[in-house]
DNA sequence: ATTATATGAAACCAAAAGGTTTCATGTCAA
DNA sequence: TTGACATGAAACCTTTTGGTTTCATATAAT
């Protein structure tokens, strides 16, 4: 599906540095926590805990074996990311950008007529 | 600058949806507080916080007119973000993926070779 | 000159985040 | 079957975050 409504959202997922550390890390090679946790410097339980909520967004698998349990990279969740950032994009390369600077000209008036396409758009203008 | 050293983390500054929000609505038109906030079911002063970081993480850019202050999207700080995604794309299109799935096998050595560019690459093995 | 508007700073607060240590459980090895 | 290893859950603690209300200051308008 295209919105698999995950628990954790993407983006407050890759918010923390030693979570993209682990992503990073992961996508190199499957790898148990112990061994993961080896190269940060915090406890293992704080280790698993980033898994946790990296798991719970989407972007990492687990596979259980025997007594150990495997992390890998799970990159799907990240497109969400790249569709965000992809709308931004017009600023770049659109000439389009400075027209409509020109048009705007200098109003106060504060309606909105383009919203960039937000997940959460829970309240709008009432 | 390639790395312009903000004070606030562009994952950090976007991780908050009412911040994305932000960013989608000062990407339209340049707007004073007021206005802003007129928007969102928070104070002000909240909002004026949440703009606070964004400005700290280079996404905005404020103009003072007079007694108000006008807040525009910058864009360019996103483009770490999608550099930092760049390096996952190779999880999508690129054929390698399997293969080093493949080379990989089962062993459940922790050794890394490839690490993606991380900004803060603090500690590393010991 | 006085009043109203726009804004940021400060002090404060509750909840969430990021850690820690300890404990329970399941699996492997002797 | 006994002991070591791998891991997650639980309880706990401190700092950060996201919000509030109140206050101070600068500019605009009357």
């Amino acid at each position: 599906m295209a919105t698999p409504s995950r628990k954790t959202d993407v983006f407050q997922a890759i918010a923390d540095p030693t979570r993209r550390q682990l992503l990073s890390m992961l996508g190199e090679r499957e790898m148990p926590v112990t061994v993961i946790s080896g190269h940060f410097p915090m406890s293992r339980t704080a280790v698993s805990k980033h898994l946790r909520i990296l798991a719970d967004a989407g972007l990492v698998k687990e596979r259980k074996i025997g007594r150990e349990t495997r992390y890998r990279l799970e990159p799907e969740p990240l497109l969400e990311l790249k569709r965000w950032l992809a709308y931004y994009e017009r600023y770049w390369d659109n000439k389009l950008l400075a027209l409509q600077r020109f048009v705007e000209g200098d109003e106060t008036d504060g309606t909105i007529a383009l919203v960039a396409p937000e997940e959460e758009s829970t309240r709008t203008i009432d």
